[in-house]
DNA sequence: TATTGTTATACTCTATAACTATA
DNA sequence: TATAGTTATAGAGTATAACAATA
């Protein structure tokens, strides 16, 4: 027979314990509270800083891809590449051998805001690496990097 | 030295590969993607799901409670509480003891729907475990919830 | 016809501040 | 004065549909 330890019993979870789904949202959440905050002085979003990154590695890419590969939406990824644009980061050529086609690259400044963003989306992983113990940070990472 | 193994070659993560919250996000968006649609024949969203649960086994607690336990803005709980009341499924009572608190319990179509809701949610929960692998889902389950 | 980028709409989520009524 | 619930606002995210230009 279970016993109350404290004066007001705990808040039940009832069915969410069964659900990963509950607790993978709690600790995205987190994350991203965490990560906004880090890298306010820089004004880069999770989004932002997750299309730079790629771009940076994927010089040339198109729009359609890079909605693909992040699971943006086309259309979303239009306000959020022109504001990139505007803010001098990246750029959008339209392919020669395709019109259709935009090919993204950062520019000078963008590769400049990335390397920032890179420092400081390091301190974030920091905090959130002592919120979980090194051990479990590797295990989830590990276990969710080749889905 | 790697080579290539396609003709186009792979669009590369860059640095989101060392960053577990881009792989958190991407699960957690399949996640939120297929619970809705599974949900969908009963109009019930996940954080709708996750209020009725509580509520279901936390009888008579107050919105401040519930919007601590789930980790929501008080303030969106609000609306929310609303239209689970509109379609007659909780009940806000104000409490005897304190004015300012209302006492949240369902009522008996908001047990039903539960009872329903928990069952469609099981499914998801199969999918989620089909996509992921038993053992994973076990071991993310294990590694989650004790935070 | 199909694809790329674009515009538009509606709804939800998140963050914030301020108001009211009760304590 | 502090707390519980509420209202309001602005900015993002998400899901759609439809359009023009190009293939």
């Amino acid at each position: 027979m279970p016993t109350r330890r404290s004066e007001r019993p705990a808040i039940l979870l009832g069915a969410l314990n069964g659900h990963l789904g509950y607790f993978i949202r709690r600790l995205q959440v987190w994350v991203f509270q965490d990560f906004i905050r880090t890298l306010a002085p820089i004004k880069i979003s999770p989004a932002q800083f997750s299309v730079l990154a790629v771009i940076s590695d994927n010089r040339g890419l198109s729009q359609a891809e890079l909605a693909m590969t992040l699971g943006i939406e086309r259309a979303r990824l239009v306000r959020l590449l022109h504001r990139l644009e505007q803010r001098g980061l990246i750029q959008r050529l339209r392919s020669a051998a395709d019109g259709r086609r935009h090919a993204l690259q950062l520019r000078p400044r963008g590769r400049t805001v990335l390397m920032r963003a890179n420092a400081l989306a390091a301190k974030h992983e920091g905090r959130l690496i002592d919120m979980l113990g090194a051990e479990r940070h590797a295990l989830l990472l590990g276990a969710l990097r080749d889905l």
